[in-house]
DNA sequence: AAATTTATCGCAACTTGGTTGCGTTAGTTT
DNA sequence: AAACTAACGCAACCAAGTTGCGATAAATTT
């Protein structure tokens, strides 16, 4: 708990209540966050303007990143690594099982560098797979 | 032109002016369209609706497939392989401009196979590369 | 060729995810 | 405590995409 209004100090944010609250939902969450979910368990009390501008303000201090999502709608997890702002650095894959849709992140496997024809520069390289989950495999 | 209508034939599709014009435009494009440039280039005549529902027939008859976009929008494009309805087969990466909000298929890079902890099903796996293009870079 | 069938069209109205403007509240700094 | 300003919350808005339904026009049947 401590560590965590720490970490908003350091990037300059200030601690009220629902980013406190917001930070440590993420902090709970082994895998990632729709706003859907978000808007469940914290936003009853608050606008979803609110949660708009915290989960903007969070990533770009690089406390969480964005993940794909299935229907491609926002979804958010925390950043394990060291990210700065305008530096998130996210080398690994997602999954995303299409029936419970979830998003999982698949800590051991690297995205294969890629290098394409002269001329291009790549800042970011995501590698996303689709199928279903152990748990929905068995349903 | 006779292929073309022979495709929409093939798959029960009615040769309507409108769908003719939009299968033709696609032929005649390198990468992919965004609704946005279907909207500019064959939308003037034609309802939005009318377009999405067409998108949405010639994806699930396998004529075209949607390429991932750089603000999560849907975007389409010519299917090159034998893509049948239900199994579309694309196994190469994207690379999506953010200067130009371009995004190019990579025809030459193959998705590399990842294989997950047991229990995991993958249906399809993408691997999308953001930066910047040879055109943008000079800019 | 006219009649029937049914895919496609197009309008209106709606839903959803997300944004903008702006006045108010409440951390933070002095 | 006063001043400063990030963060909040409401309303209003926007854009992408969907749904319902009657009208139109391909395709098929007679």
């Amino acid at each position: 708990m401590v560590a965590l209004k720490q970490k908003l100090e350091e990037r300059g944010l200030r601690k009220t209540a629902f980013r406190i609250e917001l930070l440590t939902l993420f902090t709970q969450t082994k895998s990632s966050l729709s706003i859907e979910d978000i808007k469940s368990s914290v936003g009853k009390t608050s606008d979803k303007v609110t949660i708009y501008r915290a989960l903007d303000a969070f990533e770009k201090s690089g406390l969480i990143h964005r993940v794909p999502d299935k229907a491609n709608l926002a979804r958010y997890a925390l950043c394990h690594n060291e990210c700065k702002p305008e530096a998130h650095s996210h080398n690994h894959a997602h999954f995303i099982c299409t029936v419970c849709d979830e998003t999982f992140c698949i800590e051991n496997v690297e995205v294969p560098k890629i290098h394409l024809k002269q001329g291009y520069k790549i800042n970011s390289s995501t590698l996303t797979l689709e199928g279903s989950c152990p748990s929905c495999q068995s349903a």
